[in-house]
DNA sequence: GTCATTTATCATGC
DNA sequence: GCATGATAAATGAC
């Protein structure tokens, strides 16, 4: 049901919500509010997988598409990874300097 | 700067794209992290493209006339 | 989905 | 003021 729904509004390429160019190459990097920042922030918080229900949500809610907000959590569980890695790496760093 | 990325950029013009390995090894050789070295190379590609002018498009010459040009 | 990228933007030293 | 490294959107391979 939510998923007819999702095709009628939010509809990631019927309407260009940014610029008018038809054709238009790569979308050009737009740094989001940090109302946006946060509302995500707050989601990931919740859950690192977002359901189908809650991206259909969000997206109206942030005037971003379904496809925005997929993206935003994939890029998110990466950076996670990352800094996870790096407070590992960092922890070994300080375990070898105290062994000698 | 960093030689030892130098170098190995200059050594692989054709191909600018070090596997993982390599940039460990890279990374190893100059005191730098993994994901440093990855972002070197990802900012080095993209202001050789911005920076030099490169007619026939090819990663080799851009590399030569930027070593040109930083070094001379 | 992950993951290595590309690209624009941010931060900072000189 | 710009060169440089790092991070945040966006894409594409797999």
């Amino acid at each position: 049901l939510s998923f007819f729904l999702s095709l009628l509004l939010p509809g990631d390429h019927l309407f260009d919500s940014q610029g008018s160019h038809e054709t238009k190459g790569r979308k050009k990097r737009k740094p989001y509010t940090r109302y946006q920042t946060m509302v995500l922030e707050n989601e990931f918080l919740n859950s690192s997988y977002i359901t189908r229900q809650k991206r259909w949500e969000i997206s109206c809610k942030l005037q971003l598409t379904e496809r925005q907000v997929k993206v935003w959590f994939q890029n998110r569980r990466m950076k996670r990874k990352k800094l996870n890695e790096r407070a590992k790496a960092r922890l070994r760093e300080d375990q070898e300097n105290k062994d000698q | 700067m960093s030689k030892p990325l130098k170098r190995w950029l200059y050594r692989h013009k054709d191909k600018p794209y070090p596997s993982r390995a390599e940039k460990q090894s890279l990374a190893a050789g100059s005191n730098m992290t993994l994901t440093q070295v990855s972002n070197w190379f990802a900012n080095v590609r993209r202001r050789l493209k911005n920076t030099v002018p490169c007619p026939d498009g090819s990663w080799s010459t851009r590399i030569r006339r930027y070593n040109d040009y930083v070094e001379g």
